[in-house]
DNA sequence: ACACTCTATCGTCAATCGACGATAGACGTT
DNA sequence: AACGTCTATCGTCGATTGACGATAGAGTGT
């Protein structure tokens, strides 16, 4: 139920790909719009906020804030509280850890490897 | 030209969100297909790969593949190096690194906060 | 010169995304 | 009961994505 997006019938069919690519490539997803990005980092400094604001803080359309909502809450990354009439998101503790830890991974390579002279090309 | 995806012209424009938020969706965008998270974490373990051993390990069309490298090489993810015929791949240090930082704030969030009993709703 | 290999690009097509307004449901307040 | 507020969903539409085969370019080896 948090990984609609990741389900057999909505994910890409990669021949070679694992089950865990596509569960990442679904946190990615989540998080490949500025708005979606914006609203995870007001959710991270307000650590938690009604519906509503978010739309302000947004700029967009209600509509299209309540479906950037939708998107993140179905790939799990945020949760919403029911708060009287309003809901009261916050970001779902854990979500995006596999993300995090593939990107440390590769940071660490980054900091662990002595790069070559430079790529170069295009 | 590493960020040609976050370019004002291609990116969605959301009214309140910074340069930053474009720029990290660029590269959550980047990374949103399970075939383009499957190449980084080839290139993570075998450090470099020739283009054509990766249409092999990911299964599909040459020009599919090609397309998820260009689309990784765009957003400063991977460099290829012309080697001969051939052109070796590999991740671009630092470039993922803004993304990172951002989720290592939400694990570090995560772990700081006490979470609520727990927030329930569909 | 020719053949072969590897890569990038083009053209096409179906599917998905992202935006909006309109509408409906849930709930508190008057 | 009627109203106002907040949220979710529906329907639509244009733009983008992702897949493929076909083709072109660059370079090696015979």
């Amino acid at each position: 139920m948090m990984t609609a997006c990741c389900s057999p019938t909505t994910a890409p069919r990669v021949p070679h790909a694992t089950l865990d690519d596509a569960r990442l490539a679904c946190l990615a997803k989540a998080l490949a719009h500025p708005a979606r990005i914006h609203i995870v980092r007001v959710l991270l400094e307000r650590r938690s906020c009604i519906g509503c604001d978010l739309v302000d803080e947004v700029g967009l359309a209600q509509s299209t804030v309540s479906e950037h909502l939708r998107i993140l809450k179905q790939a799990g990354v945020i949760s919403g509280r029911i708060e009287r009439p309003r809901i009261c998101y916050s970001l779902a503790p854990g979500a995006l850890a596999p993300l995090a830890a593939l990107l440390a991974d590769v940071l660490e390579q980054d900091a662990a490897g002595i790069w070559p002279a430079t790529p170069a090309e295009d």
